[in-house]
DNA sequence: TGCTTAGGTGTAACCGGTTCCACATGGAAC
DNA sequence: GTTCCATGTGGAACCGGTTACACCTAAGCA
């Protein structure tokens, strides 16, 4: 292994003239910088960054504890994330924690012995770790990702869901759409039903209970939600999904009974992922800026790490969603009138 | 921050004891065991992996540079590395380089200069990055993980993609197809196309060429591929294209000339992406074992960083994959004539 | 001319561990 | 009763850097 003495000898330099020329902090004149410089280009040098760290304090790494690196978002993060540590000269140490709590745990210990200089978490919900991050945070910087369910001791970068909602609901509105049905989660706290509340009382409606539908957020409910949507006297003629996989499993209801999309029901999903592009129609859906958010998290982690203000308090930075317009969604004015069907 | 000797003048011993506790290396009496125990538990210490690693010569690191993180294939593998480092007691450390050469070249130089025990690389094909991992090989052990583009320093792991082509056409062939065209690339060397000949030969059916296709791998490809191959006096019953991609473009062709997919013609595919399974019908296909990738990659590292023989000759691991039948092939005897079509 | 100061360099302590060596103890083997 | 060996421990050198400090030179300035 070649090292800085090395350098230092073959340079006919002490190693305090090396490390100045390494780290920039120091003077070294021309003719040493230039024979350090051929030295450690002849040796093919490369700095021992786990020594600098003893002395220095920092590692030049940044964690990331991700819940499920095989869920496409989850991964055009970590990309982000990779590209902007790179940028700003940092190594990026990831660990997958498959949504265990557990692993998530060995994890942030793990990389606290591997000296990361802070840590990006997307977080899975558990007590065990929020109680660790906030055990960590007082020496270790951290951001977490996604929804609000890190610690306030941490940073957050988060998309602005509301907005999002707002707008599609305000897309379908445009379309000439009145009745318009919300299809998501039992949790009306959410950002994607409020939204759909103030779009409604924005235009000036109410919000019919009739057209508010409640279940998982997957598939096999958004099936069951147009079957149920259907069966109203008076069904909606359009639909805002809290999750891309609820409007899809919509879609396919419309599509086993008959129903046309976007001909006789319109349908806005939310989050774009990969499957929204290539349903039949293709689906008019929310995309959150992941790129984006993983750049604002390392630039967020970075600006702590680098600047005098290490212990300022929390920050909040919430980006702005983008309303992706498809194929699942037309004009109310030619929409046919959707026929009352027995169904059950 | 707390340093072993905090705990060993806690625990009352000297620090060569503590770090013997540490590594589990030399003596420890069950009296000082239980003393260090404790004073660890109180202290909230985490060994320094950095400092350590000045003496060992080890960080506990494995380096994982990536073509593109953003392919759920890479993702997958990616995940899969990252659980496995853990079992072994690494961490991963990764960068992806977004198939540009010149950041595979830094991301490797970081990771040297984090002095990562090992490297995992699935190559994107670059001289300078070849004569890089050539240049790396003898003091960093590296694993290659897809296609032999790696040089011949590193480990490799692959899948049987030869194999993974000839299940794909016996498939068809016991279907009772016979006309069986090849969709793919313009490299007749690729496993998938010797594959494809093989299984033929193996049956007795000789390779009509006018049966081969090539173009892109790329739905566009695939499209005009189903157009041309309707164009033919005898079409064929059945295809097997190189990719999904190009499978999922030859549906869509056939959905909009009328023809009926597996009714009138049966595809596979390649690959086993997502959207596979979703599209209509779902796409037999076949699926590479990424998450075994992975795990094989991480063995085959970590069984050269703790055996004795680090300099045995670099070896080949090739996987199994697996045929996963779905929607888009039927049998030949229930297949309804094409009808010749007069397109273009 | 003498004093200050910026530029430039070597020396050595130090970062947080690991491991070699010396040394102790006590029971087993002869 | 020696000798031997396994067990157990402390001290100190060392890993590869960084940086505080001392010291030197030469230029700038009154």
């Amino acid at each position: 292994m070649v090292t800085a003495y090395d350098v230092a000898k073959r340079a006919g330099v002490s190693m305090g003239t090396v490390s100045r020329y390494i780290t920039g902090n120091g003077y070294v004149g021309d003719a040493s910088r230039a024979k350090i410089a051929s030295a450690i280009e002849a040796l093919g040098y490369i700095p021992n960054r786990a020594a600098a760290s003893l002395t220095t304090k920092n590692t030049g790494l940044l964690g990331f504890v991700v819940s499920d690196l095989r869920n496409p978002f989850t991964a055009e993060i970590a990309s982000s994330l990779s590209q902007h540590a790179r940028m700003h000269g940092y190594g990026l140490v990831l660990s997958d924690s498959m949504n265990d709590p557990g692993i998530s745990l060995e994890a942030i210990e793990r990389m606290r012995a591997h000296g990361v200089d802070g840590l990006i978490v997307t977080p899975p919900e558990s007590r065990s770790l929020n109680d660790a991050l906030i055990a960590a945070a007082p020496t270790l910087p951290i951001v977490g990702i996604g929804l609000r369910t890190t610690p306030q001791v941490t940073d957050l970068v988060t998309s602005d869901t509301r907005a999002g909602a707002i707008s599609a609901v305000e897309h379908l509105l445009e379309l000439g759409h009145r009745r318009i049905s919300y299809v998501g989660s039992s949790s009306m706290a959410s950002g994607r039903y409020r939204g759909y509340e103030a779009a409604l009382a924005l235009a000036g409606l109410p919000t019919d209970p009739e057209l508010v539908v409640v279940g998982e957020l997957n598939r096999a409910s958004g099936f069951a939600a147009l079957e149920a949507l259907l069966a109203l006297s008076d069904p909606p003629t359009a639909i805002f999904a809290a999750n891309d996989a609820v409007a899809l499993g919509i879609i396919q209801a419309a599509h086993e009974h008959g129903v046309s999309v976007p001909g006789q029901i319109s349908v806005v999903g939310y989050d774009d992922v990969d499957l929204a592009a290539h349903s039949v129609p293709p689906l008019t859906t929310v995309a959150q800026p992941l790129a984006a958010m993983g750049q604002a998290a390392v630039e967020l982690l970075v600006s702590r790490l680098q600047g005098a203000d290490r212990h300022r308090a929390s920050e909040e930075v919430v980006l702005p969603v983008r309303l992706v317009i498809r194929g699942s969604t037309a004009s109310h004015t030619q929409t046919s009138p959707l026929l009352r069907k027995g169904i059950r």
